[in-house]
DNA sequence: TGGATATATATGGTATATCATGGAATTTCA
DNA sequence: TGAAATTCCATGATATACCATATATATCCA
């Protein structure tokens, strides 16, 4: 499997640990690090989360800006500043900080909601909401998905 | 690991000793040089830190500029002579010199931030302040990252 | 088809190694 | 020979690796 895919409710225990589904594990066969890098959402309660790759990704095209500028400076700051790496255990478990779990309001359990290339990470109850939220969104404006656009093809 | 990531609080001692973070310290695997090259930032009150290997890249990004222009000339100047080579001790830890320390406005604490390629060392409390401009004007300036460029793959 | 056995996953607990930090000892250089 | 810098060592806290069990899923054989 490559993509992130469905949603899976594991259980934290006391130290912060918390199995990476199995799915989500074989997402990540292949990579450099084995383990995760997580975030704080701007826009939700709840953690953003990728392989490490993808971060690799991310700072090449920061590279792009120059040296020092503004845009690059605010950009590594708000992305790379506030992420953490996590790597996994040897069962395949992730240790979350306490100020990520406080952050998605976390309890006994958390739900790993795959987004295809990322993930996040939800206290279940708020997910229910969003889920709903999501669907209705999508409904009312008629959303569909782009074509894709093979020329891009390197990069999505 | 290969990027600096998240941000880590280390205590500086009365001889401007201070640990650089194991995580840190393993993006500098391999390097040549063991040890990191700080300068001031000519933006914030804080200290600019990269791998030897990074400097080099940005000597090559001068080159872009004639030789002997101002610009040339003035950045070089500001960058590469201010700059010092700070090797880790048996410990991992780096001697941060007073001028540096007072640069920065460092007291008992110091902040590693990691920004990918490179890294920032910050006054605690100072840090907050930035962490949350950085994240405003992410969101006002609705900044967004380039799509990686392949024909620029050579040099990022 | 049914039962039994293997395989993999999730979870809980414990032992061990690593890290950050403070201080002392030794070296270097003026 | 004195001051500064470097190396070395000790320790508590924390994170990592290890082991054990349970639950579910898949496989095999009669």
């Amino acid at each position: 499997m490559a993509l992130f895919l469905s949603t899976y409710v594991n259980k934290l225990d006391k130290k912060g640990r918390i199995s990476v589904p199995s799915g989500f594990r074989s997402a990540l066969a292949g990579q450099s690090f084995q383990g995760v890098v997580l975030f704080k959402s701007q826009k939700h309660a709840a953690l953003e989360g990728f392989p490490m790759s993808y971060m690799e990704d991310i700072s090449e095209r920061l590279d792009h800006f120059d040296l020092f500028s503004d845009e690059q400076d605010d950009l590594a700051t708000t992305i790379f500043a506030q992420s953490v790496q996590l790597p996994l255990d040897g069962d395949g478990r992730i240790i979350l900080p306490s100020d990520l779990i406080d952050f998605a309001g976390l309890g006994e359990q958390a739900s790993f909601v795959g987004l295809g290339h990322k993930f996040q990470i939800w206290a279940p109850e708020k997910l229910e909401a969003r889920k709903a939220e999501a669907m209705s969104a999508v409904k009312d404006k008629s959303m569909t998905i782009p074509k894709n656009n093979k020329a891009d093809k390197g990069r999505a």
